[in-house]
DNA sequence: TCATTCGTAGACTTATCGTATCTATAATAT
DNA sequence: ATATTATAGATACGATAAGTCTACGAATGA
């Protein structure tokens, strides 16, 4: 179990528009051109950022994506939750109990992680980034 | 990202084992039935479940398996990684730096539900089973 | 000893999902 | 208008999960 290598890239597309967030979209080509990924691939995940409501798109010409909320707002969780989904980790096949325990340990368990991933914003970590 | 069906089947394998834990191993076959899965199947995760040394097997006629360990030292985390793993939940792709951040806050946040599930043993629930 | 019962292991098939590409379309700046 | 850029859908490919089948080995008991 991991996440998809789509997290991967959304997460570091979004500490690029974070640390180098300038007035100008960004477009799709230089970020893909960026982390070492197609364009169309990767504006899939953009994609999902943009309905997520996390950046803003601009068409045309000069155009690309910008954040739209104050970044200090998004955190890990947002963009992760923006390519996974929200769907718990785990279900379970039988359902024969509403309030069913072995689900709800799990379900506790991962609202452990949601929690740190929710109090960590992308923007905390722009000071440390690595040289590529 | 979800867990895998097999650690569904693994968890409620052992709640079972734990709950009726008698001196006598308990057989593939009648796990399976109750578990509504194929004999075949779930042996390969209680073969890792053995593996994890959370279990121990037993050949032949009335054989089967039995809890290994004491039950109270039997956690979730215990099942959940003989069947899911122990690789972490986030690798990035390009390694350029070994202390990374993203890596870093994405393990941390992992680390709190690891302690969550370790916390959490099998035995918590037995007196909560569901009814079939 | 021999047949029966039961776990182990590997090869194998199938289904599902992540990864990736291509193409057509809509929106916008110059 | 034309070039530029995001969006959406179809499609193909590959990896992993899910599940089956069969042969083998270990223990029991008759
Ligand atoms: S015991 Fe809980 S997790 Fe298991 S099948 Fe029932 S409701 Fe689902
Ligand atoms: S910034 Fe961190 S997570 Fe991203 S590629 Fe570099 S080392 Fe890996």
């Amino acid at each position: 179990m991991k996440y998809s290598q789509a997290t991967d890239y959304a997460l570091h597309a979004m500490l690029y528009l974070v640390a180098e967030a300038p007035d100008k979209p960004v477009s799709v080509q230089l970020l893909a051109e960026k982390l070492g990924v197609s364009q169309t691939y990767l504006s899939k995940m953009l994609t999902k950022l943009v309905k997520a409501g996390l950046i803003h798109s601009v068409s045309g010409a000069n155009g690309g994506y910008k954040l739209k909320r104050n970044q200090d707002d998004i955190s890990f969780l947002d963009v992760i939750q923006a390519i996974e989904g929200t769907t718990s980790l785990f279900e379970c096949s039988f359902h024969h109990d509403s309030a069913c325990l072995i689900q709800q340990v799990v379900a506790d368990a991962e609202q452990q992680m949601m929690h740190t991933l929710k109090n960590k914003k992308i923007a905390d970590l722009v000071p440390h980034i690595p040289k590529p």
